[in-house]
DNA sequence: GCCCTCGGCTAATGTCATTAGCCTTCTGGC
DNA sequence: GCCAGAAGGCTAATGACATTAGCCGAGGGC
């Protein structure tokens, strides 16, 4: 007999985080998590409250999974270089896991958990671009476009969006530039 | 008695659209489109062959409306001020609706009618940027780049994914002018 | 040794999608 | 006018899910 890990909430949601990257965000179900458990559907609800609070959880883990990622990235370079690695490092995330993507919840204003972890890694983007010297509105708008960038390449990308076989490196330098000239002329 | 209107595809169509507008793309429920169409639910199937069938072809009709709507805004403009009409065309649709939006395919690449009018859609977007002399691969990764900044503006907005109080206006004016810019640059 | 909580289970309900099979109505051909 | 057949609706049944209620055994604190 194997050791039966005993369940937790934290078990569950690795588990369900594994149902995602497998059958996608559509294919997260109680059922699928239960099983792969090894136990019965209702059992689970001795841990989280619904699928839907399972959800918001997975989601709370793809924001800290992407925060802890691009945080990494991004330490020990400042400027146009860090820029250019926090944008690698999230189309590499989205390209490495693109279920766990779309599994993002691009609204975490509801949830409060979501909203805390959220700001975190909005405040990732916000500190990459410490240097240039953007202050207040400045900033934040600064904020906004990087993450239009990087947040509409991605999606687009994992959802096998770009029909064409032109170089999508190409395309993602090109964002990366466009970006880093307007960083450098607001500066 | 009203006269009840012989129910069709387009009709069925045009219910879930309904249905979608006011609950969003996961409230597009057969039962829902049924009930409103004041028939039983088997009932659809004489119309739709399922309810994947019924969601493509919603996804095509939200093609066809964009690809109608940004024609008709664009037309009889060029240069930078037809990128910037056609910007903010995007930004209004999915501002006015928003969870057809939500509805729209990200990937038409399986379905063969949704490829052909993201086609078009993707033509209008093209055609736009003629005038600015681009050629062959330059112009593909233009047009990437417009859709990456219109999609990922407007997916984060109508998710309500922008939570601080700034302007949005001036952010996506930012937006757009980065994107002229690096069009100037090019051509 | 007793009680209680934890974490599992089974049974039941309700919502959906989907399939099968029936029935009525209209229409075209004769 | 009559009939076949297609169109378009219906009911019944099945199977996946989420969710709720209520039961039960094991283990720990006392």
């Amino acid at each position: 007999m194997v050791i039966k890990k005993p369940l937790t909430p934290t078990t569950v949601v690795d588990v369900a985080l594994g149902v995602v990257d497998e059958d996608g965000p559509d294919g997260l179900t109680l059922a699928a998590v239960a099983q792969r458990c090894g136990v019965a559907t209702p059992s689970l609800y001795k841990h989280v409250a619904s699928l839907g609070e399972l959800k918001t959880l997975v989601g709370v883990r793809v924001l800290e999974d992407m925060t802890e990622q691009f945080t990494a990235a991004v330490l020990g370079s400042s400027g146009d270089e860090a820029v250019t690695t926090l944008m690698h490092a999230y189309r590499a995330y989205v390209a490495a896991n693109p279920n766990r993507y779309a599994a993002m919840p691009m609204d975490p204003v509801h949830d409060p958990v979501q909203r805390a972890i959220a700001g975190k890694l909005l405040g990732v983007m916000y500190a990459t671009l410490r240097g240039y010297g953007l202050e207040g509105p400045a900033a934040v708008h600064a904020t906004r476009r990087l993450r239009v960038l990087v947040h509409g390449f991605a999606s687009i990308e994992s959802a096998g969006g770009f029909g064409l076989p032109e170089d999508l490196d190409e395309t993602y330098d090109q964002l990366i530039q466009m970006y880093l000239t307007t960083l450098r002329n607001e500066s």
